[in-house]
DNA sequence: GGATATAATTGGAACGTTCCAAATATGTCA
DNA sequence: TGACATATTTGGAACGTTCCAATTATATCC
């Protein structure tokens, strides 16, 4: 069908100039002459002629490409993290591998692969569960920037970017408190993540510190996700001294609670306070709307992505490790009166 | 900092042969000795070599990537179904740009113009709202294979897969006639699309085949998602002989319709049937569990990667439409008593 | 042992760019 | 006009692989 692609030789030979000057103008060299410039780019257009990339980079050994690695991309906070990350790597003239992991170690480790042998200039990694500093140290040794974003991968030399969990998570329990809630749980996740246990420990010291002792039995463990949201609520229901409200591990979870709390026939917001964590586009518009810690994926996959697009830029590899802040959204989900929209604000 | 990249010269070297023999060792071929295939490879081992497969599509003219654009990966439905395309690519051997268009158009062309610039063997696309066959003709002419998804792309030659909008929607409709509904609204999106287009005339003539009148008072054009939901409602409520029951675009727009059924203290699945489309995972553990017509998103970008796998490796260029079927899963949100999980199948 | 078949290996050109050093054109000055 | 500076253009090597045709090693047969 179509006959071999047009090169810059043939786009020289039409515009009458030496393929060198053909490149030049590709490159937007100030060098060339305008008459020249004009001539050689109308023929681009006519012949339809189209940049081959590859072998630019070949040339150079450094390539324009970055890879995204995420570990659940049907969770709605890392999809519009991956959204942010798009955004900022396309406008900077990058183009992204983007995969899943699925929580697989294993897939991470070949998508990884993959993507390093197809030449990526840097990438951002959010890790899949279980992931280990060495299972990325490969990468990271041959020069090639990493940031790693959301969870943290300790004892790897790379720049990192996370959420402020501990905070966020001490300020959603003291605005529980501050409601005159005694009897506060904490649902969803595991013990596997960084991210939990960061999150817990904001939990237990914002409790301690109003005088309330961590009752273990309120900690109920579930997957982080919208189905274990309901199971910890029906967990929940079985013990005698039931809590009166939640942090919970994420939005997801929290509104799988709210459901969980209406098929019990309790309305979330006013018999229960529940509070998310991340703030998913749906946070606000949900019924009751949601009482969450504001992490904003999206900005937060801008700053990742802008991160590693300067540490690809500086060519040095010095880390940097960033905590971005976060702020508690007031809304109706924790049973409080709404008096404006963002509340609280933490630095 | 890295001295420069391992090459397969220096393998050869290492190993005691000619480059020649290396790649083939690296091809897998048939050709080569048991003993040098070992010891090649343990060189490749020690050497930490990494193949550059952009040098290999530069001699090969096909490259191991495609190219996958989605409009809106914050939808759960569309995050759904690049995580299926993600995994059939990824085993198959490739690697996928994925981009977010946004539902920009612009942003759309830029990305297929990186992409191709970056040869990709083949690209899946779920278009922009206003995409036309025109934007991605060059693409297609240059004998690159497409795979069309979602929403129809009426003009171009190319592979399209969709969803079977209209026999699903009309079997929504039917199953709230069957349920005793004679006010049934439609809810959601815009005249824009193929998508909204289809399910509207299967809600029209499943209503005409009931013998019931179409209300254009009910039918409610709002955003395709779960704030156009609320604002649905907000709008249904203020005509006099509202519906009893109503189908939404998708299933964005039927949480949203929840929402906003709620607020205004009509409990959904009670006082009012709701139907969705798409079956997203939380359509099953919402509360109420989503009565929807079920598109399986992940199922269906796998067989959107295998027809554009297909195409890849066939070569040529012959076009195949493919119609998903669909089919109604009662929950209770439309009212009915839940007799089993799937009550109608449809082919 | 020589001829022939088969197995295994190999050098060099090619893919489409960029980059360098060198060449050529154009302008300026005295 | 010659000397010099500056603006513009250019050929060829290089990037890391694959592929072809050709070569060399090994086995098989009479």
């Amino acid at each position: 069908m179509s006959r071999s692609r047009t090169t810059v030789v043939d786009i020289a030979h039409a515009a009458g100039v030496s393929k060198s000057t053909v490149s030049l103008v590709l490159q937007g060299s100030p060098l060339v002459n305008e008459k020249t410039r004009e001539k050689v780019n109308s023929v681009i257009a006519d012949l339809g002629y189209v940049y081959n990339r590859g072998a630019a980079n070949l040339r150079q050994a450094r390539s324009k490409i970055v890879g995204i690695v995420v570990n659940d991309l049907t969770n709605s906070f890392f999809a519009e993290l991956a959204v942010g990350m798009d955004m900022v790597v396309q406008s900077a003239g990058y183009v992204q591998f983007l995969a899943h992991s699925g929580e697989s170690v294993d897939r991470q480790r070949e998508v990884i692969a993959s993507m390093r042998e197809n030449g990526i200039a840097g990438m951002i990694l959010s890790p899949a569960r279980g992931t280990e500093a060495a299972d990325i140290k490969p990468l990271i040794d041959s020069g090639i920037p990493v940031v790693v974003v959301v969870r943290n991968l300790p004892g790897a030399k790379v720049s990192t970017l996370l959420s402020d969990n501990y905070t966020g998570a001490k300020a959603a329990v003291r605005h529980l408190v501050a409601l005159g809630h005694t009897r506060i749980g904490f649902m969803g996740g595991f013990l596997d993540t960084a991210v939990f246990a960061e999150r817990l420990r904001g939990y237990r010291d914002a409790l301690q510190e109003a005088g309330i002792a961590v009752d273990e039995a309120l900690i109920i463990h579930s997957a982080p996700s919208r189905a274990g949201g309901v199971a910890a609520v029906e967990r929940m229901m079985l013990i005698s001294d039931r809590a009166t409200a939640a942090l919970c591990l994420n939005d997801a979870v929290a509104f799988g609670v709210c459901d969980g709390l209406r098929s019990v026939g309790i309305e979330p917001g006013k018999g229960f306070g529940v509070i998310g964590f991340d703030d998913v586009i749906e946070a606000k518009t949900a019924v009751p709307a949601l009482t969450t810690v504001s992490v904003d994926p999206q900005g937060m996959g801008q700053r990742a992505a802008q991160l590693l697009l300067k540490q690809i830029n500086a060519g040095g590899n010095e880390q940097e490790s960033l905590v971005t802040s976060v702020r508690l959204v007031v809304r109706q989900s924790c049973g409080a009166p709404v008096r404006n929209n963002h509340l609280e604000e933490m630095a």
